[in-house]
DNA sequence: CATGAATGAGTCTTCATTCAT
DNA sequence: AATGAATGAAGACTCATTCAT
């Protein structure tokens, strides 16, 4: 095994097997969000994995040391997902702040995010972060990135609008709150998600904050 | 309960003896409270629970029946002193009805609720309840109760304020979102839970939606 | 507990307290007896012997020093009730020595002794006999002493009939057997035991070996 | 099986992976009958196979899923056993009805079956039957063939004889009950089994049933 | 790279036994 | 005598991890 005889160069080998080792990797990432969402964090076993990534029980401790890193890089997978789901949400949005601003909060409603399986694991390492300092880290990282970039909007959509009363910080940090109770709540009822109407539910309160960039519609009798 | 009065005779003494059955049952769901916080849900261990109680191992499956039980049964606990903090403040606020709402959200705030130990609590479940129906159900039924309550005080809000954009059912679940999503804020932020900032964001958000109830308080300059 | 003050004699209170004693040592190998027969031997709790005597946990280990003297003294009451049964049923047989003979070994279809419930009991400690020495120990007194009745009879029964062929001891060793097999195919069999038919089959059996004492009924057509 | 020869290609060696796991089991199973013929099956645990088998004790649940399996396929395997003895016996008898005949119940004394440990794992399980109705099926399937073939075999030594007293099914039943009275004897016995006793015994029996087709054999005087 | 048998630490649970009341 | 809470030892079972093939 150590001995490596008979192949011909280090480069189109290791390629090789880079490829078939990230394919692996991505595989066994895929099967433990599958896991978790279907079973919890705390029943999720090494075996689950790889039965459900239809591999060989030894292997996931082939391509991970430890089940402790599997779940790390899960996480990290997951979060970076998100990240770039938001991060292309503001981008594709019109130039506008508040055209930007609705893009970032109604980026956690998309639907290649929020879906139950997806949230059962962010929330299923929620659980566990107490006690597992790297997941904080984890999540803490992408979720200042995400933070300054609300801030930063807010700041300039109160600048726009002269909302005095609002203070950039702790109206981002609501925003962010509403959006992630909005979350939970999908995560914990059962049922179809109305997602057309948490989408409104965001706008209302958008246009609540910010009166002069968001029309306030007024409801017919339902 | 603690001091014992005149335990003379048989009578006294079986009180005692049921008594003891239900102390030594807190004791242990506080310990259990207690370890999930600091392990996590998965890394509590019956003999952690023993031990943070101060009893014997073997003890905990003569009170409960189960792991499984205690956790069930430690979920109803904290689920019900939720329930009655948030009744209270409603209880014990002014009559009107943006008394009621603000009391009834800020509940969600209380010192009694809002520690970072209770809400571990609460998330390490929410991560299994995927899996485990019957935390969803325990959580449903409170939920429920909370939500018709949140649901009515909007209701009435709305018809004294002619807020004929709102419709109470998305506002209230929003509500519910936002100090749902603060919980989140506070179980995964370190350092110290500005509770006074919290409670004046959900202040700033109540006084969007509802103005004509609620002052909005210009800012200074930070 | 140790000072026992105002109690007038001990020989009253002896008394009492015997006779209390002795009805609690019945009532508990009695539950211990159904529970064996129920639940088999590996199965039997001292809770589940508790319970069936209606009892409370602890009293079991007061009146017998462990688990294992309550099973020996179990052991020793079924042994004794079927010494008792036979050695009654030899002697009100008629004075003949095939009349004895017969008792003998019909006795082990007894009402009394061969029931279900009684042979799952035998048989229970049958399957740890090897690993218990005791319970060899008091199973081979008794099998001995009524191995000697039946030597002896058939001993006397050869003499009278010149069975010049049969052993005294392999043939009682060989009746024996019969009604010890007889005993395991109740104990194995469902539904109902046809007991006239295997005291038929005894008969016959009899009637095979001694044929100048039992007569040979021939069989109808079935 | 031991002897691996040209062990050249994958295939060889998928069966070899496949004759290993067969081995495992049968080396556990062997490992419990001596456990059980040791210690008693309540005394038998699990850790105790594995170091019978010289295995650490992880290793039984992961070729047995429980440690019911475990006893049950170790049941099927004796049982199993036993029936290949006495078909075989029967097969290779001489061609007369009384060869077969003796050879089906003398069977039930070859060294092969009738050891004490061999013994002792049956009677382990008797015990338990009433409570482990998976154990009575095994037995009954078992027993039902056997018994099967005995009235069959008397049914045609009566027509041949013209043994008009005899019963063919009760006589049957009673020669079962014979051997297997025997075998609780030497289960219980101490001191050495005289195997050549016990079958001069059945034969005697066979003997005073059949006179026409096994000859009474005088004896000497002791 | 992959397989799956093997290991052994760790966990829940049961239960005989003790003991304060 | 009786009760039932408490203890602690022991057992079944799970599972992350290792490793020979």
């Amino acid at each position: 095994m150590e001995r490596e005889t008979g192949k011909s160069g280090p480069k189109a080998n290791g390629g090789a097997n880079t490829a078939i080792r990230e394919r692996r990797r991505q595989q066994l990432i895929e099967s433990t969000i599958s896991s978790i969402a279907k079973r919890g964090l705390s029943d999720t076993t090494m075996g689950d994995v790889a039965k459900g990534a239809k591999l060989s029980h030894g292997i996931v401790n082939f391509h991970f040391k430890s089940k402790d890193q599997l779940l790390v890089e899960t996480l990290r997978t997951v979060t970076e997902e998100y990240r770039s789901v938001w991060a292309r949400a503001v981008d594709k949005a019109g130039p506008g702040v508040a055209d930007k601003l609705a893009a970032l909060y109604l980026a956690d409603l998309d639907p290649a995010v929020c879906t139950r399986k997806k949230l059962a694991v962010w929330h299923a390492f929620y659980g566990e972060a107490k006690s597992r300092p790297i997941y904080r880290e984890i999540c803490d990282a992408s979720d200042q990135e995400r933070m300054d970039a609300g801030v930063d909007l807010v700041r300039r959509i109160i600048a726009e609008g002269g909302y005095r009363h609002l203070d950039p910080e702790a109206t981002a940090l609501g925003l962010d709150a509403l959006t992630d109770g909005i979350w939970l709540q999908v995560l914990l009822s059962t049922g179809k998600f109305d997602r057309e109407g948490a989408r409104q539910t965001v706008r209302t309160f958008l246009a609540c904050l910010f009166p002069e960039h968001f029309p306030l519609v007024e409801r017919n009798a339902a």
